[in-house]
DNA sequence: TATTTTAATCGTAATATTGCAATGAATACT
DNA sequence: AGTATTCATTGCAATATTACGATTAAAATA
């Protein structure tokens, strides 16, 4: 169906795995990337840096600041966009406490 | 079109993106979870762990394994799958470099 | 051998995602 | 005012994902 159905996990399980398939594009890896390499950025900047037609890149911020990950402020004709300190904070504690989970004293069942 | 442009990402880039899509999931999540939670496990568990159908939980359970995140074994006619270690502190080690950019020196631009 | 159990696979429907051309909105520049 | 620049939005086509019923495959058990 191409729907999930997000009403039978965890609000918990649900907000890790809406912040990792924010992750899970490349486009919007590189712009991260980009944007951590600078103080500061506008849109402009993506589309010759990452290679996509700027409406694509404009749907990927979109993307991203919605969730909060990233924040922009208009300044004259560009946008200028970072990244969202604190909620990336919140974020990488999130995803850090999940890939965490020890495995070293599993027993080996195969 | 749906179709990601891997071509023009790093491979670097791409293969993040590709651990961090399979974590987009709430299903895999849980999967993943409970798979620490216990030492082993067969799918007939998760069926009833998770509330999916029993096809749905055997196509998540083989996107986890083509990623190598999980291994599985056939035992009797249940099948065993767990964590694949190795490869789980790969995915580890990559996902929390990316997340550890330091933005605390970021000049606040906006 | 027939039946049961367990999980993979097939087929399909519904929805989501990705990408871009065309257009629109807002500001800067002449 | 008129033009240029920059980015958002709209609309659409192509592909991907999610979910499940039906079926199949393989091993255990009666």
């Amino acid at each position: 169906m191409g729907i999930t159905k997000k009403e039978i996990f965890s609000p918990t399980q649900n907000e890790l795995a809406t912040f990792a398939k924010v992750l899970g594009h490349p486009a919007r890896i590189a712009i991260l990337e980009y944007l951590f390499k600078l103080d500061s950025c506008v849109c402009g900047d993506l589309v010759n840096e990452i290679g996509l037609a700027q409406p694509t890149i404009s749907q990927h911020l979109k993307e991203l600041k919605t969730l909060g990950l990233i924040q922009g402020n208009v300044e004259g004709t560009s946008v200028c966009y970072c990244i969202h300190k604190e909620n990336w904070k919140a974020m990488k504690t999130m995803l850090s406490e999940f890939l965490n989970h020890d495995s070293t004293n599993m027993a080996t069942c195969c």
